[in-house]
DNA sequence: GGTTGCTGTGCAACTGGTTGCATATGTACC
DNA sequence: GGTACATATGCAACCAGTTGCACAGCAACC
């Protein structure tokens, strides 16, 4: 029931088809949660039974007919309640930490490599968060209402990228005996 | 298949029962890898069929009979594989994030509450996971070999769990409008 | 005498999410 | 002419993990 209210969220920023959120969910609401085309129609279609989204069917020339979703009232209320519950502390599952501690059972090599990549990969996700920070945030002390919450999720983005970036050296210098970078 | 790989981390560092795994995925392992022990007896069943664990049974008096779990040679060449896969890039989940984005939709001083619940909450982990740094791996510079693995998840966790106080801050300043504390 | 809690293993039903496949049309590139 | 990619929606089979329940004995506390 979770994706559901990630959808719920997206639709309340912005009406859409199951494709636009699709695309939304590779991208900014994607940073916090990974949804995949499949999942999206299905719960859209849930939802819908359940009378939380409305959809209007537009026909298009060149381009296949597409559906497009709104909340209803009962969505919207139904978002609002969900804010009042507390969230369930995340069940962290990091595959990755599962590596590393198998450091000794293992190919450390391996490892290392492994370290690396995510180390780019980080370093990637830092550069986009604060490229989007930089174009639609300029300027953070003045911020319209909307933005706020938006802008507190992408600050987290950015702090933990820079934290896993750190991990990462820190593993490095210690198992490569060297300063990284 | 991923908590297989962790099963076989922990066997690996020492044999145990599946009620015995169950407390380790409360503590240690379970820094970044929870399961319940309905879950942990089911795969250690199909890990047994696949050759990759054995069992032993023990009898005990005044206490129910137990199932010591050990790894197999194939378990070993199939921890020792893992190590050597690149790690999926984790899909992060957020439900916090998503009902922080939908600030300006739900009911704030809900979230806000929320917001203080959960830095009570990594302000706990972080204390604990300091604790057991200090307890465990008081001299960092001159680790076991055998250490090194769980000492680097354990930093990692320190270093998330203040990201993640400093993120709670970040927002309760914002939102509060004052210094936090 | 009754409740709670620890040790210990496990099944059954369900839910959320993944993977693979299907279909249809237009545009851009080689 | 063929390939690849974007738009657009969806089904079916599968898998991992959750929730709820069951059984069984001992120890500690009130």
């Amino acid at each position: 029931m979770a994706l559901e209210h990630a959808i719920l969220v997206s639709l309340a920023e912005r009406s859409g088809t199951g494709y636009e959120l699709a695309r939304r969910f590779d991208a900014s609401i994607g940073n916090f949660w990974k949804a995949s085309h499949q999942q999206i129609y299905k719960v859209l279609g849930r939802m819908e039974a359940d009378a939380l989204v409305t959809s209007q069917t537009v026909t298009q020339d060149g381009r296949p007919d597409k559906k497009v979703y709104a909340l209803t009232e009962a969505g919207r209320s139904e978002l609002a309640r969900f804010t009042t519950e507390p969230s369930a502390p995340e069940p962290l599952r990091s595959s990755f930490a599962v590596k590393l501690r198998a450091l000794e059972h293992g190919d450390r090599e391996a490892i290392l490599a492994d370290v690396r990549r995510k180390r780019a990969h980080h370093a990637e996700r830092l550069a986009y968060y604060e490229t989007s920070a930089e174009r639609f945030y300029p300027d953070p002390d003045s911020l319209d209402p909307a933005d706020v919450g938006p802008w507190l999720v992408l600050r987290g983005g950015i702090i933990g990228e820079q934290t896993a970036l750190s991990w990462c050296d820190e593993i490095l210098e210690r198992l490569e005996g060297r300063a990284p970078r």
